[in-house]
DNA sequence: TTGTAAGCGTTATCAC
DNA sequence: GTGATAACGCTTACAA
């Protein structure tokens, strides 16, 4: 083996620096340093002192190899780009620093075959466990869990044959739910509570004195299927029927389009309750576009309450998302998994309806 | 060593397993399988038939340990919730994948100690190097090369004195350029031309007929500074001086804020350039509530052209800038770096100007 | 071309 | 309480 002469400047110290420093074992080192009950109280010292001398930081990758354990999870996200799940992500980081972990990221950009590879690099890298965001519901559970990594889902998305999102336009909604539910679900999944947050959405207008309300939504995710199906039981409820349903991709260009199409026809909606705040935002543009004023020809509310949901003209009307708080409570149970096994867990968060000036009674 | 009956299934295949299936030793298992040009082609197809039967994958951290580099790059954003750093940080993590790098995130929420924090928790990892995003102007450079990590920087802010942001607005700009250009740097950086792309906002509004110009900044990060100056160095070549220069703290409020401030005195501007879309879109808020209308009475035009930037109402006049392809380039140049030093470097991308309809004519 | 053996930096299991 | 010593899974001289 080379060495530089200056050896004690270049190479970073092991351990066994330090034990030789502090004139013991490595053994001891390990323990003074972990906390082993069995230290006598002045050899930790002495032990503690080297290593403050040298600097020494345990290498976590050797750490790794020989517990098993590489405290540090993977998180797989749609796209740090989105400003959904990019807050999301931020309680997941920060709720991981808290407890040491590192956080290994990759987006998925809702490629299976991404999604796939990214999960395969995490598995390489030994991760504890993993975080898988955005409704991946093709990702193969059953192999996860083989390869003995627990995994929490924020947003799953349940395999759904092909006809699920008309299902949950046309079929009674309590048939609908059913349907939606029936799926196959992972272990540990959380999310926000679409089904009575939309209905909190849908009243909210209601109490305006609309009736004709429409929907914009986003294919076959669940949270998209969800929100639907509250939307439709909470109009059931008032003895409505919806006015109109669009789908989109969940864009802000989508969510433009969909809005296009429902206010050009003759069944134009006097409100609108959009997937998501970009969903609302494009349909604010459409609005805008064919002259129709927001609120007063048309009342828009959103879904998560982004950052510039509070900017835009008008400012939204939205039901605010934990975000964070959704991250955080990932790792939480995530963390539980890690060590033995807990559970299975299926965790909703409430919305909070924000009233800002894209809603107002009927003209 | 305890060993469950079902260890084949239990347990992942090593590379002994590997090398015992195939009939040659662990040795020759690693060079068949890395590519290494002197090991029988027959030899070779052996031992790849058996890691396919086995499903083996190489343990990274235990090829890590061995070989001193973990594959594996630290990404220190201000936030994930951003939307611009959260692009930049989807080119990041699209070029590092391609790489086969594994991406360690974490956030620094703009505050020191826990870059600082962060940034350890990284090198206790053993990252192979690192991309300190959105101006970390206090991370210490030095302690960085001296643990042997490379590091590749998008937008460095200068550690400047106190009175920095002051200094570019009230110095003669080439001064104030020649200030904030001194300060120490670090060895690669990337970002977005900001100098003369400010210009090219300028020029736009001038073209429009303006000559009462304003400015919102976003205090002292270099960017910041330097849109400011290209603001200056450009009115100066028209023979204009600023009309009003106003700073806030780059956010969505603080561009409203330091909108209204500026709207309400006597001395509104008839255009705006604000430090990036956020900034704007506040403006345009405080515009709105001001009663103002965009751009009849008030033209702007922000940086970056974040997705909602087409969306707003009015959509809005922008720079936008080449985020993903910032995010690829510095791991690029970080790649560079990983194996031997690169010569210092200190790329600037330009912009491009995207005229929507928040500018117009002077009235 | 291939095998042997040492080593990467820790931790865990024994003894003492 | 502490120290040897053997893992952990892989790579890389050095021999053969």
């Amino acid at each position: 083996v080379e060495q530089s002469v200056h050896a004690s400047a270049a190479r970073a110290a092991t351990i066994k620096d330090v034990a030789r420093l502090s004139g013991v074992s490595a053994a001891t080192v390990t323990r003074a340093l972990r906390g082993h009950p069995r230290v006598l109280p002045e050899t930790r010292r002495r032990v503690e002192d080297a290593a403050q001398i040298l600097d020494y930081r345990p290498h976590s990758l050797a750490q790794a190899l020989a517990t098993g354990a590489s405290q540090t999870i993977g998180l797989l996200l749609p796209s740090t780009g989105d400003r959904y799940w990019g807050e999301v992500a931020v309680g997941i980081e920060e709720r991981a620093a808290e407890d040491g972990l590192a956080v290994l990221l990759a987006n998925s950009h809702g490629e299976v075959s991404r999604a796939e590879r990214m999960l395969e690099l995490f598995l390489t890298k030994r991760v504890d466990g993993v975080i898988v965001t955005g409704g991946a519901g093709v990702v193969d559970l059953g192999r996860l869990s083989r390869r003995g990594a627990p995994a929490v889902f924020i947003g799953w998305d349940p395999v759904v044959e092909a006809g699920a999102a008309e299902a949950a336009e046309t079929l009674p909604p309590k048939t609908a739910l059913d349907l939606v539910r029936s799926s196959a679900r992972p272990d540990a999944e959380v999310g926000s509570d679409d089904l009575s947050t939309s209905g909190a959405a849908v009243r909210h207008l209601l109490e305006l004195g609309h009736d004709r309300i429409g929907f914009i939504g986003a294919g076959a995710r669940e949270s998209a299927m969800l929100r639907l199906i509250g939307f439709r039981l909470a109009l059931d409820l008032a003895g409505l029927r919806p006015w109109a349903l669009e789908r989109s991709d969940g864009s802000l260009e989508g969510g433009r389009r969909a809005a296009e199409r429902l206010l050009r026809g003759d069944r134009a909606p006097t409100a609108l309750v959009a997937y998501d705040d970009l969903v609302a935002i494009g349909a604010m543009r459409a609005a805008h576009t064919l002259d129709l004023r927001v609120p007063a020809d048309l009342s828009i509310v959103g879904f998560d309450d982004i950052d510039v949901a509070a900017f835009v003209e008008p400012p939204l009307t939205t039901v605010r998302q934990p975000k964070r708080e959704l991250g955080r409570l990932a790792v939480s149970l995530l963390l539980e998994r890690l060590d033995g096994t807990a559970p299975p867990i299926y965790e909703r968060r409430p919305g909070k309806l924000v009233v800002r000036e894209s809603t107002a009674r009927r003209a």
